[in-house]
DNA sequence: ACGAAAATGAGAAGAGTTCTCATTCTTATT
DNA sequence: AATAAGAATGAGAACTCTTCTCATTTTCGT
């Protein structure tokens, strides 16, 4: 039962969430813009208005339950969050997205930051190219 | 003369591609949307219209005479392009934005363009925090 | 089950950017 | 220097993504 999660979360148990929410955790699809959210609700019958899907996963991102991602292209992505930190390789041909985390890369990024006197809230690293598939077709 | 450099990146030199060429290597200031290039430009005086400025700005970034960034916050920002790459640290408070080089990332990230098998055409790392100046004001 | 408070849905509105098309400018050629 | 063909411009419409508004519906503690 999810609702659970959303009251941990500290947010009702509505249906228009329970249905994200469940969606989220079910899609085999990881990364996925508001739009995509919505459209995969209606088409399973799920009828849930385009300004909650915002509301909500915007709502979710305050709560932690999930990650937005500013990839190219303007819009936003998102994707339930993992316990653990993660970077991101996109293919520009295909739209695949894969997951890295490399520890010397997030090291530098702290290390960067403090020689410049920032104090490092976040950081984004998308690395672009064209994936193995891709690469093939020509 | 700017005409050459115009002419060198296989554009006409018309008037609107002049002003906005100087405009944006005289500014000290050196991310600028297209927004704020045409309202720089309005207020000395020189008319260009937006649509222009938008175009010109990606006429630009295809012949390599500016790049274009994604900062969060949705709109493209823009900057003359440099000799040498180097990524950003933006303050989340004042939107300053600061330059830097960091040969260990930009190794490790080819590295891991290779592991995952994609051909890397590009990457963008932004690292955001508050900047020294910032933390001081509370 | 009831009522206060919060959430939803539909459409309007807003921000940023691109498109359309009539007019103007650039440039190669006289 | 004048010309003509093609390219560039400007104004506003249009488009995409996202947020806002507000009347209606839902949730949840009592």
């Amino acid at each position: 039962m999810d609702s659970n999660e959303l009251k941990r979360a500290g947010l009702k148990a509505t249906l228009p969430r329970l249905k994200i929410l469940q969606f989220l955790e079910n899609s085999e699809i990881r990364h996925m813009s508001a739009e995509d959210v919505y459209k995969a609700l209606l088409e399973s019958g799920e009828e849930v208005g385009l300004a909650t899907v915002y509301r909500v996963l915007t709502q979710f991102e305050a709560a932690g339950l999930v990650v937005r991602h500013h990839f190219e292209g303007g819009q936003s992505v998102f994707e339930m969050a993992q316990s653990k930190h993660h970077d991101h390789i996109l293919c520009v041909k295909c739209g695949r997205v894969d997951e890295f985390l490399d520890e010397t890369i997030e090291e530098r990024q702290k290390k960067i930051a403090k020689e410049k006197g920032y104090a490092m809230t976040d950081h984004s690293l998308y690395i672009y190219g064209v994936c193995g598939d891709c690469q093939k077709d020509t």
